[in-house]
DNA sequence: TGACGATATTACGATATACTCATAAACAAG
DNA sequence: CTTGTTTATGAGTATATCGTAATATCGTCA
């Protein structure tokens, strides 16, 4: 199960991590989990600033955590695969439960 | 199942994936697997510096990931529950998936 | 109390990251 | 080919983070 990591694989994995670590881009994850979307769409869904969206989006997938494919003119982006969800919901649910055992000490 | 997360709850978690998305703060995770640590147990384990490391104790349990408690004048620290190791282990079955993707393309 | 070991914190220089403005590149339509 | 639309990229600035050295804090023991 558990084996030992190599400092390069860490390093990798951290590379990973820090793409998620920033809210415009779970913003954006957000945003694609209803399906494929053109930047476009994802600038009037995010509000973000297009060069900075687009920047974004790269990082995301150079993280290979979104795909995409170009349409005539527009780019459309589309989650990887269910894993980058599950990660999220993961953290999600750490979040809940420290919330609720901070709700119990007050009660 | 998959509710729409509000914007302070991605800050949230965003944060909590930067703490992740350092090489030596995911090799004190490592280092905690086998676990419960002291400071000085863990700079021998992982070779980084006194205040470096402790700087990044104090990130990782500013994120909850993990929990410590005062023994002497030690601190000795551990991982806050088995979900810190699925998170890391879902990236890094990300990461496999993905080199072995790469691999047969060349074969 | 005084000295020592273990952690935490402060200060600082170096590097990296986000955001914005402006511009470039790719494509479609006329 | 020219214009308009869509996306990507370069440059600049502001902010954040890492790593380290020095110092402060806390606990233990003589």
């Amino acid at each position: 199960m558990g084996r030992a990591l190599s400092p390069e694989q860490l390093g990798h994995i951290a590379e990973r991590f820090k793409a998620l670590s920033e809210p415009s881009r779970l913003e954006i994850l957000q945003a694609l989990r209803q399906g494929e979307r053109s930047v476009t769409e994802i600038l009037s869904e995010t509000g973000l600033g297009q060069a900075n969206a687009s920047r974004h989006l790269q990082v995301l997938f150079g993280a290979g955590l979104v795909e995409r494919r170009k349409e005539g003119p527009s780019t459309l982006y589309r989650l990887a695969d269910p894993d980058v969800l599950k990660l999220c919901e993961l953290m999600c649910g750490r979040l809940e439960r420290e919330a609720a055992a901070r709700k119990k000490l007050f009660a």
